[in-house]
DNA sequence: GATTTAATGTGAAACAATTCACAAAATATG
DNA sequence: CATATTTTGTGAATTGTTTCACATTAAATC
């Protein structure tokens, strides 16, 4: 959004104007902004240009994270032919999957079996792997995967995987995402939080 | 994970059981059956048979809910083949696109173009629509779909869409979950939760 | 059948997040 | 240059969520 507003010739923003942007309140992106010491001015807001560079290094998007992708069905190829990662910071600098025929998919990446792990976490010292695996597969893959170095897990399989507590694990449900707004629209209420 | 279960012959499951599948602590699963006036056995733990009908009943899962999917690009085609969602009562009765050679894609599902979904929508009386279509276009389609009765949204697009206040939408971002982790694996802490 | 054990169910306490309210600063206006 | 206006920055109040602690129940054991 930032960005967008910088490369429309933006230089000031309000508060208020990222809020209605992004769906927050102008009182949690003041707060935000404050505890990570981005100042604004009394008056003239904040300076697109500033806000762009601190956020840059606080996210860490100067230098690019390279990832790795393991399983290559139907949403695995739609996340390797996904724009926005590379926009956003992310590069997927290799694609895994057991079946060695999903190399013949549409992809600009090579599809490496899974006996390259090793070499190519190492070659690229990757910490992070996105993991859309079938359950079956899910929880066997991402021990390996720690087993080679990898720290953060996003998870889009549906089971809960079992690793030490230095790994982070974001489990990410679509089946979760899209049931929610069913509930929601059905009873017009906030429901339970607890999808088994 | 207690359909699992139920098949596997399990016909008791204890509230840490359930926790420790899931990933929420014994209270969080106690304390919202108990909201929901989902009852166990002082010591024989929830029935899974019980548990199982009571939960149908609670989400609606025992009738499917029709939805529709806009947008067949990588994302789209992949949430089209994504086989979880007819298991959790989710199906696409249409999906749609601007572009007519989608239709070529390797889906089974016929692809429409946008003058239909006013016909389908009504036709299949369907309240939740899928978004899955680039940025540009996205708060031009959200527009349509809630003119035709679409009072749901799930919204894989990186826009805020604005909507009246009796429409519901859930924002998915896949990058945002993605640098979610590669944020925690890098500082080991907690980072803001604002992306803009 | 008395006693121990293992679980639920739920108030109360602790903690976290959000909203409110307003002083401080900077610009704009007369 | 005095006054009004706009917006930040942040304590304080509110609201929401998670954890704790324990009474209650039912089964298991002795």
């Amino acid at each position: 959004m930032v960005v967008r507003l910088n490369a429309m010739g933006v230089t000031t923003v309000f508060s208020h104007t990222l809020a209605e942007g992004s769906g927050f309140t102008p009182e949690q992106v003041r707060k935000d902004f404050s505890e990570y010491k981005i100042r604004g001015h009394r008056r003239g807001g904040y300076s697109t240009e500033k806000l762009l560079s601190d956020m840059e290094s606080l996210f860490k998007r100067d230098r690019m994270s390279n990832v790795i992708l393991v399983g290559m069905g139907n949403l695995g190829q739609a996340l390797a032919r996904y724009q926005q990662l590379q926009q956003r910071g992310i590069n997927i600098v290799a694609t895994f999957d057991i079946d060695p025929y999903k190399q013949k998919s549409r992809t600009e990446y090579q599809v490496y079996s899974m006996d390259r792990l090793q070499e190519i976490v190492e070659r690229f010292s990757v910490l992070v792997a996105i993991v859309a695996v079938p359950d079956i597969s899910a929880q066997d893959v991402c021990s390996q995967l720690i087993d080679m170095g990898i720290r953060g897990i996003v998870n889009f399989s549906p089971v809960m995987l079992k690793v030490p507590e230095f790994v982070v694990v974001n489990n990410v449900s679509l089946s979760d995402e899209i049931e929610s707004v069913i509930w929601f629209v059905r009873s017009l209420k906030k429901g339970p939080t607890l999808y088994l």
